[in-house]
DNA sequence: TTTTTGCAGATTGTTGACAATCTGAAGTTT
DNA sequence: AAACTTCAGATTGTCAACAATCTGCAAAAA
């Protein structure tokens, strides 16, 4: 009898090797064991996970549709390197999603609710005050996927996390601004209090900013970073990125 | 050497039979010649198509990934039923987005495009005139598209794009609400003036309100329709009719 | 030297075959 | 009659082989 699904059961009905394979890709792509523009070869990857390269093709194509990847015919996929001005673009996308939710917030968030985001922004400035960047980094995008997940809109959640995760494939970001964290922290802070009190617009505004300011510290960050590489590229040779496609205009 | 891609070449460079087979599969989809909750066989839109089952089933992932397909392993895959909660999730995304699209024109559209948006109206106004509910249709998704379109942001185009398409898959809206199309097309008129006004605030309003009116609208039709089927389901069997491709209102 | 041409190996694109799983209907038992 | 078992056909999951295409290098030509 089809009986409510017991979680095993429900595991295995919805893992199939493409699925483990789409995982696994996507795991490595995020945890940088894949630099953007790097090549994945079928085969290697295929044999390095004990499978055929039916599945892996399968997975590459979800990865792909996800903007994880990018394909060209006949040459291979390739780890999507996000170009500045897509990350903008979706810097601009997020600032409105995080409008949206926190106006939502605003209007209908919980009691316990509340008490779960002040206690993440407690152990954000305890990172702070420890100056740890790494585990500051993890909270953050902790905290603002909680807030969009309490949001209640599942279809804006889905988004937002494929978002979150190309937006991760711009390691120009590299959150080398540790000295940072104190003002983004407090601006987590006005967030809090924001959609605490209840008004609308002071929430929606309050993440609008927060999200526009990291894009222009983003910005910033990035002019800075290409004009430290063009001052080294006027002494010493620059060393060609390995494996970069040659045609490719993604 | 590697002079302006000949649009011929970029064509054969970019289709796979995967892609080519992506694509039919979609337009078939979407000009609702396979029903939401339908299955789709895997061998028989191969011969059908002419290939073999592996690129049938790359698309498979592919658009299972883009919203349009749903699968189950081992059983097979789905045209996606979108259900009234996700429609709804849409809806409210959408408002979002399209308040974001009438700001951002507000600022920055040019006078040439103020006229093409103008002319748009003008020939829906005339499908009002005409009583033709289904070029009416097009017309408001081809405006809604260019505005978005105008924004400037890709990314947000994509996914715009990607939402619409999802919720063309929600049937139910019908759009036999061939009475509300004065309404509609004066929305569409209130929407191009606060644009061209130049009033951020104004045009992100029309927009936002624009998307939320066709939401209740799309609710209410709902729940007649619910209320229809009940009443009828006293009386007669409900024709039960799964997995079967209807051609009919497109 | 510089450019062109022509392989050989590597890699992707596609296919058909086989294995695993599901579906539904028949028959069997209770 | 209701519930359980069996089983054949249909369908999906996976794999390995073959075809098409690309890449890089070396020989030939300028």
């Amino acid at each position: 009898m089809n009986a409510a699904l017991h979680p095993t059961i429900a595991l295995l009905q919805s893992s199939s090797l493409t699925t483990v394979v789409q995982q696994e890709i996507e795991r490595a792509i995020l945890a940088g064991e894949y630099a953007p523009g790097s090549k994945l070869i079928e085969a290697s990857l295929a044999e390095k996970l004990g499978v055929s390269r039916g599945p892996v093709r399968e997975a590459f194509r979800m990865l792909e549709e996800g903007g994880l990847l990018r394909n060209e015919k006949n040459r291979g996929v390739f780890v999507r390197d996000i170009p500045m001005v897509e990350a903008v673009e979706i810097f601009d996308l997020r600032a409105a999603m995080d409008e949206m939710v926190g106006r939502q917030l605003a209007r209908n968030i919980k009691p316990s609710q509340i008490k779960e985001i002040r206690a993440m922004v407690d152990d954000m400035e305890r990172a702070v005050k420890a100056e740890d960047a790494y585990n500051y980094h993890l909270l953050n995008l902790k905290f603002h996927d909680r807030l969009v997940e309490m949001a209640g809109n599942s279809k804006l959640t889905a988004i937002y996390r494929k978002l979150i995760k190309e937006l991760s494939l711009f390691r120009r970001l590299n959150l080398a601004d540790g000295w940072l964290m104190p003002i983004s922290a407090g601006e987590h802070r006005h967030i809090v209090k924001a959609i605490a009190s209840g008004d609308e617009d002071a929430a929606g505004r309050a993440l609008f900013d927060h999200v526009m300011e990291s894009k222009e510290r983003t910005i910033e960050n990035d002019l800075r970073r290409q004009a430290r590489a063009r001052d080294q590229e006027a002494g010493i040779a620059v060393p060609a990125d390995n494996e970069r496609p040659r045609r490719g205009n993604g």
